[in-house]
DNA sequence: CAACAAGATAAATCAGACTAATTGTGACCC
DNA sequence: GGGTCACAATTAGTCTGATTTATCTTGTTG
């Protein structure tokens, strides 16, 4: 299990999941109010956690709380939907497909960028973990062991973010991670893993490791696509 | 001036910038650790305040609090560097210049993706905009009026990644909003403006309107390579 | 020395009162 | 009839103090 959902560390941080979760799903729409006593009474605690919940609400862009109105939910576009709790209470919901297909894009912009910056900065360690990880792919990919090529390819992607040593970069590692995690768990991978897309793998980390940005770019990017294509297709299957 | 700082809303709101700039400034260094009772005192506001503080602190990664221990801060890799407000405030500190050149290699990832969906699906008000904009950029880069320069500049990238079509990069737009404004208050722009990158910006906004992704996407892409070496010569010359 | 028990500490939660801002309403005047 | 102004209702914001719970430290005991 990789890390899917945090600890419940709290009370408060239930209520908050909860009326994230219901605000991305569309249950609470925008321009839907509500008051502190309601939350208080709906989920029996007290104003502090309820208080402390809308807090970290509004400080995701998810709603505005406004003197003698109450608590009004945002509309999409004021949202934070880099905050990772966003990401996977969409991935969790009903808006699966949208975000993921959205990350694609996203992933399409910046992967490609980390891929060229490691190839002119990764540590030879780094590469040795890249090696280690396409050799894992390789592995549990022909052995249909999903849940450890996952496993593998996590560790190959967020290391290339990292080996690009741009922190913004890095911190997209978080969003990589469940978007892979998303893509396999609600069975949008096909049942054994494409061998050109774990060739493409290797190459990106020959090229990271023999210095050649351009080749580390040109077959991240192919690799997005593939995974774009073969998301599609397992879409239109459904 | 161009939507710099929030209102301050409320002494919650005040208590978290304070906080919030003191961590990314480096003078609450990572591994130090707060108690509640001395940020009441300290700030002089009662505890509910300071734990909304506290609390918004944590959902983006700067603190952690536990039990016993107090609030400690939180070393860098675990911070929501994705937040508007992160950004904004190590914008305003010591950190601006990393802050600029993390964000730079993060543009140079999204932008030109952006302009070449944007080449695939901008309506045609957006394209009507966008050549607006390019036409404010000559005037305004001519006459040497650095301000103006910059909103011209604004729209156009707000535009292009609005027409892009996909809400994350929109998101994006915030973040692309906060360099091109720091580059400029904090004169890391030339006196006057460089005519190839205005010529770069006609190039896209015209691709965009003939729906030709590759061009769009290249010359995006030099408009980001332009701005980084006018930013390190800038840096190189203080 | 290990295991376990008691105490201390600080966040987490609860409860209730008071403050302040904002909105709606109705009286009043022109 | 319409515009202005004062007042009342409403709801988030702030304050205070008590209680609970998790966790770390320390000391005791076998």
């Amino acid at each position: 299990m990789s890390a899917s959902s945090d600890r419940p560390r709290g009370l408060h941080s239930s209520v908050l999941d909860a009326l994230g979760s219901r605000i991305v799903a569309g249950e609470l729409a925008p321009g839907q109010v509500l008051t502190l006593d309601r939350v208080d009474t709906e989920y029996g605690v007290s104003r502090s956690v309820s208080r402390e919940a809308i807090r970290v609400l509004e400080s995701m862009g998810l709603v505005a709380a406004r003197r003698r109105v109450g608590v009004t939910v945002q509309p999409r576009e004021t949202w934070n939907v880099f905050d990772p709790r966003v990401i996977r209470w969409r991935l969790d919901g009903a808006d699966r497909s949208n975000q993921l297909l959205s990350l694609s894009e996203l992933r399409m912009g910046f992967e490609p960028v980390a891929a060229a910056l490691a190839a002119q900065r990764a540590t030879p360690e780094q590469c040795g973990v890249l090696a280690a990880a396409v050799s894992d792919m390789v592995v549990h990919g022909t052995s249909g062991d999903l849940e450890s090529y996952l496993d593998a390819d996590t560790v190959f992607h967020r290391t290339l973010l990292e080996a690009s040593g741009n922190e913004m970069l890095r911190a997209l590692g978080g969003v990589v991670e469940e978007v892979l995690a998303g893509r396999t768990h609600h069975h949008l991978m096909p049942s054994s893993p494409n061998p050109d897309a774990i060739a493409l793998h290797e190459t990106v980390a020959r090229a990271v490791r023999l210095r050649d940005p351009a080749t580390a770019r040109d077959a991240m990017r192919r690799i997005i696509d593939e995974a774009a294509d073969a998301m599609r297709e397992q879409f239109a299957e459904e």
